[in-house]
DNA sequence: CGTCCAGGTCTAC
DNA sequence: GGTAGACCTGGACGC
């Protein structure tokens, strides 16, 4: 069991189910809410480090160390956020590579091929979300060839191939994890830096996996959010200057309240 | 069948 | 620092 914190966290048919490997075996991981805690079940007994892993992943996939308070007390008196109120816990990978790696899948495609190129790495992994040693060691054909991801391929290898070799650590991006950095006082300026200095992470891509880090300031522009602001927004056109201009008031919480204001209709 | 473009990025000016 | 062109893929569209 693990306690929630304050806020929502919203689980559909009030279950969600994660293939993942633990201890180099497939766990089938199954979330609920209970009351104020998040349970947590296994297919199969966990051993007592297994269970200490399913938990960490709960907490990072549902965000629970995420402390989303300061926004909620800044959109308090915003006619347009007030809602958001308890919400913006966005729902993250159990890694920070799978994010990073998924996010790369998201550029200059459709979305059924993003969920394609997923779908086939979920397959390598034969169930659950291949970890970088097994990425970094796949054939490129394989990426090409049935993956079909294109130029993304080597991108994405890469990325796998370093983090493997562990001349980068993706998780210590992890808020967390960064504030024992070196410097820490510009984090969240030195999380970005990093990410945009992967292979395939633009500014699209480093706000979006900035969001699921738990760095909100930037806002997430690509060929969705754009049109859809502009259509909630009432507006004729909308250049990204605009729009960046229009959300600063939430400050360091900018990129989430955008986000929030687009999906506002996802929530029931 | 050719062109366009979708939840962009990289390189070369 | 700002801006064209190329880039894998495959589904949508016009002809």
């Amino acid at each position: 069991m693990i306690f929630l914190p304050p806020g929502r966290v919203d689980l559909d048919d009030s279950s969600y189910t994660l293939t993942v490997r633990i201890g180099g075996r497939l766990r089938k991981l199954r979330f609920s809410a209970a009351g104020d805690r998040l349970a947590v079940a296994a297919d199969g007994k966990l051993l007592s480090a297994d269970a200490r892993e399913a938990r960490e992943i709960g907490v990072r996939v549902f965000r629970l160390n995420d402390d989303l308070s300061p926004f909620y007390a800044a959109i308090a008196d915003d006619p347009n956020m007030a809602w958001a109120i308890g919400a913006g816990r966005l729902l993250a990978s159990p890694t920070v590579f799978e994010d990073v790696v998924k996010t790369i899948c998201t550029t200059n495609c459709a979305w059924s091929a993003t969920t394609r190129m997923v779908g086939a790495l979920v397959e390598l992994g034969s169930g659950a979300f291949p970890d970088a040693q097994l990425l970094a060691k796949t054939p490129e054909r394989w990426f090409a060839d049935v993956a079909r991801m294109g130029y993304r391929g080597p991108y994405v290898r890469a990325v796998a191939r370093d983090v493997a070799r562990g001349h980068i650590d993706l998780e210590a991006l992890l808020p967390s994890r960064a504030a024992a950095l070196d410097h820490p006082e510009p984090i969240e300026a030195r999380v970005e830096e990093t990410l945009l200095a992967l292979p395939g992470v633009g500014p699209y891509a480093a706000a979006h996996i900035m969001q699921l880090l738990g760095y909100h300031h930037r806002l997430v522009l690509d060929s969705w959010t754009r049109p859809t602001y502009v259509k909630l927004a009432k507006k004729k056109r909308a250049a990204d200057t605009t729009i960046v201009r229009a959300f600063a008031r939430y400050g360091r919480y900018a990129g989430l309240a955008f986000w929030l204001y687009l999906t506002k209709e996802w929530m029931t």
